[in-house]
This record gives structure tokens, sequence and C-alpha cells, in this order.
DNA sequence: GAGTGGTCTAGACCACTAC
DNA sequence: TAGTGGTCTAGACCACTCC
């Protein structure tokens, strides 16, 4: 079984056992190296680093060279209430956050129905994308009812988190009342926002919080999250057992 | 905008549009075909195939051709009882299961701690997979309790599924107390037992039952799924809106 | 401008499936 | 056996990033 007669597995295999143990970002070896190395074309050279970039192991980009990926876990349960903030920087890396936009719009009828309000209800929208390092890895947008906030746009450019915003101008307590998961790939429009052309699986998180325990709804939001650099993790029920 | 350079997603694009509403299996354009049709080299043709089977548009199957892939919506939330055989055949499709294996073995260290019993007790170990359609789906290990059932492997070998067995005979009512879901790139051993060559993204679903609502443990599996051929869709809190 | 990865051609041989 | 997709070579041009 040592000699597969795949080229280019045996070149990844190879490359992926040099990775370990490398930090993220670290340069790795480009298409040109692999194929002086190994005495293959470049089309075998090419395969073996798209082999490495299907597992996730490495980042290609055009013009710049392969590198070393970080993939971030991104833990969702109950209990936590997660903050990009916190969950990039223990990974490690530097987060970051930039609102694209804020506006008030009447809610569309999905929207609508998660905070159970009658559509057409005025809210702010909030248009965020977040970084990892420098990498665009996730959009999302974020409903927050006018009546709850009167004045949101200001708050948020000058604050980093939409939940303490909620917290000290709004006076509410968001708690997470219902969120789901999911991945696909995504239309067009959303890989735009994430900066992608090519289709690539990305992560789908919608959630709804309410002030307090069983309190009014407060908060919804929609957001992608690119798979190859975070891997989420639903936890659903006590997490008594590792 | 229209013009765009790169000819091959222009190809994906517009054989995308054309396999909207085409029942899954459908087979459709070869690379031969695309060669032909929008003349271009293997290469081009090629990478469009790709890039559908990138989107889960398609499923190529090598010597066979390429076919229109069914993609599945497999939920899991607290109140849910998941059903492979329900799940599935619910989408169109039919449903398989088959027992690869059942032992007695001692807990692991993480199963054992999962399960909130001593390591080296011992246990059943039940070995399945799981199909749609002719379909290798999803493989999976579960571990119950011999002290919560003495015999299972033949009662196993009869039934098609693990928490009909347990409840009839071992009169016990599992409800699922803890579960984990994430994706990752399994390792080599997990994309043999799938069947897989390349290296795609796979769910993992990891979780523990326990007996009635606060009951003795009673069953923990840890179970891979196709991500191409499932969407899971994890869902948190009350399922009170849409 | 040098070097990277992205696209593409025109070939070739092979592994595999279906008939 | 015919036809499919999988691997691979040896070229070519291009878009992009970095210096």
């Amino acid at each position: 079984m040592v000699g597969r007669v795949i080229r280019y597995l045996d070149i990844a295999d190879e490359l992926a056992a040099e990775l370990v143990g490398l930090p993220p970002g670290t340069r790795v070896a480009g298409e040109h190296d692999i194929t002086r190395r190994f005495d293959v074309g470049r089309a075998a050279a090419r395969a073996a680093l798209q082999e490495l970039e299907r597992r996730l192991l490495v980042r290609r980009v055009q013009g710049a060279g392969t590198f070393v990926n970080r993939r971030i876990d991104y833990v969702i349960s109950q209990d936590r209430r997660p903050s990009w903030h916190e969950t990039v920087s223990a990974a490690g890396a530097r987060p970051r956050s930039v609102v694209r936009g804020v506006d008030v719009v009447g809610l569309p009828d999905d929207i609508a129905a998660r905070l159970q309000l009658p559509a057409g209800t005025p809210a702010h929208r909030l248009q965020r994308v977040s970084y990892i390092d420098d990498l665009l890895a996730s959009c999302s947008h974020e409903w927050v009812p006018v009546a709850t906030v009167p004045e949101l746009g200001a708050a948020m450019h000058a604050a980093e988190s939409l939940d303490l915003v909620l917290r000290q101008v709004a006076r509410v307590e968001p708690v997470r009342a219902w969120t789901r998961v999911s991945l696909d790939v995504p239309p067009p429009d959303v890989l735009a926002g994430l900066e992608l052309e090519a289709s690539v699986p990305v992560w789908l998180v919608e959630s709804m919080s309410r002030d307090g325990a069983a309190g009014a709804p407060v908060m919804c939001s929609s957001g992608w999250m690119r798979a190859d650099a975070l891997r989420v993790v639903v936890e659903l029920g006590s997490s008594s057992a590792t």
C-alpha cells in the first residue's frame, strides 16, 4: 500500500507532514518549488496544493503565495454569549469589526416573524463585517427594533460590540433565545460580501435574543462565516461532560 | 459586468440555470459534451463541472458520469428525536442502515467521560453505516453500557433502529441529553469508512442520551455524515418562530 | 519587475462503470 | 467495449501582490 499511483496525493501527504506545528501565516512551498522538488509538471504540483487547501491546512492567495491556514473554533451554546473579539483573541489572532452601514428599515417578513413583530415594524439594520487578522471572515446583518433603541448609529460607530451598546444604551440584557446554525454554499451576493470569488461552504448562523430570560425580543441577526477560517461548534444540552 | 473573463464560471452559471428543477439523479452533460458545446478545452469543461460540484449541485462518479445532487436537511434540536429513516424518507429518498459490527469493549477514556462512567466499563460498541438511496452517507459508532442491555447483537441485526431496541428490549426511554455538532475534514480512516478518496468536509455529530429526562446515561454516539449529501441544521432554544 | 497563483489549450494514459 | 471522470505533461497567457 506504500506505492500509491496518484502522485499529487503522495506529495500532499509529504507536505502535510511538514506543516504540522508551523505557526499560521507561515509561507509554504509554491507550485514552482514543488515542480522542481518532486520533478512533476505544474498540474500535479498545483493539485497537491489544492489538496492541502481542501484539507484546510493552507490558504492560497493569488499573487502572494501559499500560507499555513488558521482555523478558529467558534463555540455556540445556550449559556455562552459569543463574542467575536473574545473568540478570535483567545485563538491568538487579531479581531476586528467594521460597521458597513446602519439604517432604519421596515422589517421584512422573515425577520419580523423571528422577532415576533408585525412585518414593516421600523428597526435598525446594522451591516457588519469581521476580520481575523486581515482576513474578512464574517459578514452579518443585525436588526434591532427602533422601539428598543431610538438611536443606534452613533453608538455603534464608537463601540465594537452591539451587545454592549444594547446593555449600556438601551438598558436591556440580551439573552440568546433561539439560534439556528447550518452550512451552505451561499448565493453570489453573499460571496461578494465576503470577497470570495470561488464557491466555498460558509456557515449560516441565525439568531434571536430576548431581554432577560423571557422578555421582549430585542435583537435578531443573520451572519455568514467562512468555514475555512472558522469551525463552528454547536452544543446542545448541559455541558457536563467534555 | 456581463462579459466575465473566466470562461468556466460562465459555463457553470449557464449549466446551473439549466439544472434547477431537475430531479436528483438526473444525468447532466459530461466533460466531452461541454467541450463540444462551448468549444473549449477539456480543462475548462472540467473546471465548470467541478464548480457545480463545489456548489453541491451535482455529484460526479468516475466511470459513470455527472448527476444532479440531492442534499437532505437533517435537523437536530432538543425536542426532536432524529431518525435516519424518517429524515431520508421525508426527503423522497430511500434510507438504509447496515450494522457493520457489534462487539463488547471496555469504554475508552473520552467515551467513558461522556457517559459519566469509569473508563473500561464494558459496553456494546455498534458500528453502523447509513445510505441515501445507494450512496453511503453516514458512518457511526454507538456505545451502550452492557448494564443497560445485556444482549444487543441479535436484536440489532433484526431491527433498524437502536432507539427502538433500547425502548423495547431494555425498557428505557432515551432522551437527547448532550449533543455537539461540527464540521471537519476527517482523518483518512474515516474517509475510508465513508468510501471517500478525496478530502471533503464531513459533519461530526457526537451525542449522549439519558433514560427519561434525567436518568442514567444509556447511549452515546459519534457519527460522520457527508456534507455534500446532508445539510445538518442545529436549532438551539424554543422553536417558536420559523 | 519578479514571482505568485488562476485560467486554458492540446494532447496523453489510466481507472472505473455500464452494457 | 465504449464512455466516463481522474491524473498528468508541457506548454501559454493573465491577474494579482509585493517590493
